[in-house]
DNA sequence: TTACTACCTGAGCATCTGTTCATGTAATAA
DNA sequence: TTATTACATGAACAGATGCTCAGGTAGTAA
């Protein structure tokens, strides 16, 4: 029995347009990897009502972590993985970093998702 | 050396008031949890792809198996969560189930998402 | 300088996640 | 009935994730 390598899967309801147009109208990947950063970053609880404190008013890791109930290295860890995806940025006032939010997108993210949920 | 446990990090540079704020306005830990399961399944690039593609056209678990290069069994798990969280819903025709977005907030999403990505 | 504060970083580890594989199920047709 | 198709499900496992702990760094002040 010969085997083929075929971009195929076993079953046989193939579509071929469909996934052609899929593949056409794809999301280039970096794109996409962007995207899905986005998302996972605000994909965590903790991480979400961090942003969701930022929303209001900024505030200081040590006041984020007695916030949470979690360690400062714990916020601190979060807040980085924040700032590289330029969800929030902050401003050194002494020796207190205030960080807030960078974004409007991200309100409105959350406004959205609430929306969601609650339908 | 007698040790209290206090509701309060080792740092001394406290905004109890802030804290307070940030607790009143603070989501309910449901509604947190669920925008989190929401970023959280559009986290994920395989995930996000599917939701990308069927934004345009409803496709079956084959087609979509085709498209992201995994194995039906993969798409079959990811559709499950995505169908768990209202994010797809499907339409049987004979022995074939065709899955589409079930919410316009999805689309919403995507867009803004890529909106921030961009800037 | 030294001491202190607020924050950052890397290591380690328990838990979670996404995939494949094997098997099961519902609908269809001979 | 039996066979086939399209999809779902559970187990298993490699890799990712989020926390704590220990130690390090930048800014401030005596």
């Amino acid at each position: 029995m010969k085997k083929v390598l075929v971009d195929q899967c076993e079953c046989r309801c193939i579509h071929q347009e469909r996934v052609d147009r899929a593949r056409e109208s794809a999301l280039a990947d970096d794109a996409n990897s962007g995207m899905a950063q986005l998302f996972k970053a605000m994909g965590d609880p903790n991480r979400l009502r961090i942003l969701w404190a930022l929303q209001q008013e900024e505030m200081c890791v040590c006041d984020l972590a007695r916030f949470l109930g979690v360690s400062e290295s714990a916020v601190s860890h979060q807040l980085r993985l924040l700032r590289q995806l330029h969800l929030v940025s902050n401003r050194r006032q002494g020796p207190v970093l205030y960080y807030r939010l960078n974004d409007e997108h991200v309100r409105r993210l959350m406004e959205l998702a609430l929306e969601h949920i609650r339908e």
